[in-house]
DNA sequence: AAGTTACGCTACGGTCCGTATCGGAAAACG
DNA sequence: CGTTTTCCGATACGGACCGTAGCGTAACTT
């Protein structure tokens, strides 16, 4: 995902593809250090030792660039099979908050959404690179929990299945996002195990741990 | 909370508390009309019919003026007693969503959470200002339910017990905010009953719902 | 070789921020 | 009442940044 392509196959000199990763890499790295609000265009342009133009060519405005540069990140997660739901719950969730807590990621994320409230193509861009793309984990732990009985299996209407994924999604990422970014106390093994119990057994029983 | 009062009694001309009043007032239509990217400080000025430099001797930029107004806005949200635990989640959830919808809201919240991510002090002031305060829903609703034998009494360890509170909070506030702002979906009351089986229940039985 | 496109560079208009400065108005103080 | 203190509106300003335009040059296609 370099940039808006411009055609797959074109006449004349053609986008460099070196500028491309070092604009990204530079838009990171400006986010870890100075934060969103004071990332300015030319000081990623000025990093990645390119044009401050050849940086508009790509993307419209620095909320695009910061898109690109941030939605790469989340691709990163995993979920590895721990044996039982609780642990694969819990596991995602230590994984996700890390990503969280590294210094730009944080901010990133929170701009671009500030972002797109007031800018439904850049929403949904972030639905479809973002949010889309990470439902994949849930779905995958339910698999593995219907497999050892864990979970009931699907729901004969499949609409109303997906608004259980749905929920579960928005409960486990709210729920990180908001103790990292609002409340801005970290995520340790211990409220990841309570998190997780209140998920799976409801608030009584996480109340009495 | 008008503005960082200068000081409880001094000589001079004190603070007008009209412009107070019309600078909040012009922050928040602002912000629905423009969102928070083309708020400009001079804009609300002008709107207030006030002088800018009457502006700035309040707030020190426009980070500290957007907070200031928009935390306001969650201290409307009460948490009438509708009988059962049950009940009075599902009645605070959709109030809160309620809140979050309206247009300017949201994009207010996720803009100043966004700035905070780098602002130690401003994230000082929205955990003061915003997330403290709201705890009370969760305490108050708690205290009902152990009233009618829904929780068990408090912990014995009182730091273990403020856990559980913040943890109850991070859960019912991300969830809500992460479901209207980054998945963009509606939150209506069939997709607040579930989230409440969810809380209550354990995911089980929600998934039969 | 001709044509097309991207590149770096420089310059620019425009917007906004946040500060400084000023004369005047409003309240507290003696 | 006059003095002092502080706030107010107005205006002007330096500085930063955005996003665009124009140019000569480099790279690639046909």
């Amino acid at each position: 995902m370099p940039s808006p392509a411009p055609s797959p196959r074109r006449a004349g000199r053609p986008r460099s593809a070196e500028a491309d990763v070092a604009i990204m890499d530079a838009t990171r790295e400006a986010l870890v250090e100075v934060g969103w609000s004071k990332l300015t265009v030319g000081h990623v342009a000025a990093r990645a030792g390119v044009a401050k133009t050849t940086l508009y060519r790509r993307w419209a405005n620095k909320g695009e660039l910061v898109v690109h540069a941030v939605a790469a990140l989340f691709d990163e997660l995993e979920l590895p099979d721990c044996g039982s739901l609780q642990a694969d719950i819990e596991s995602v969730i230590l994984a996700f908050a890390g990503l969280l807590q590294q210094p730009g990621t944080n901010a990133s994320l929170m701009a671009v959404v500030a972002e797109s409230t007031n800018d439904p193509a850049l929403r949904e861009h972030i639905r479809e690179a973002i949010v889309q793309r990470q439902k994949r984990l849930v779905l995958q732990g339910r698999q593995r929990a219907q497999r050892r009985g864990e979970l009931p299996p699907d729901a004969a209407d499949p609409e109303e299945d997906a608004r259980l994924v749905d929920l579960v999604f928005d409960v486990i990422a709210g729920a990180v996002v908001h103790r990292t970014l609002v409340s801005a106390e970290p995520v340790d093994t211990e409220w990841a195990r309570r998190f997780t119990t209140l998920i799976l057994q409801g608030l009584p029983a996480a109340a009495s741990l």
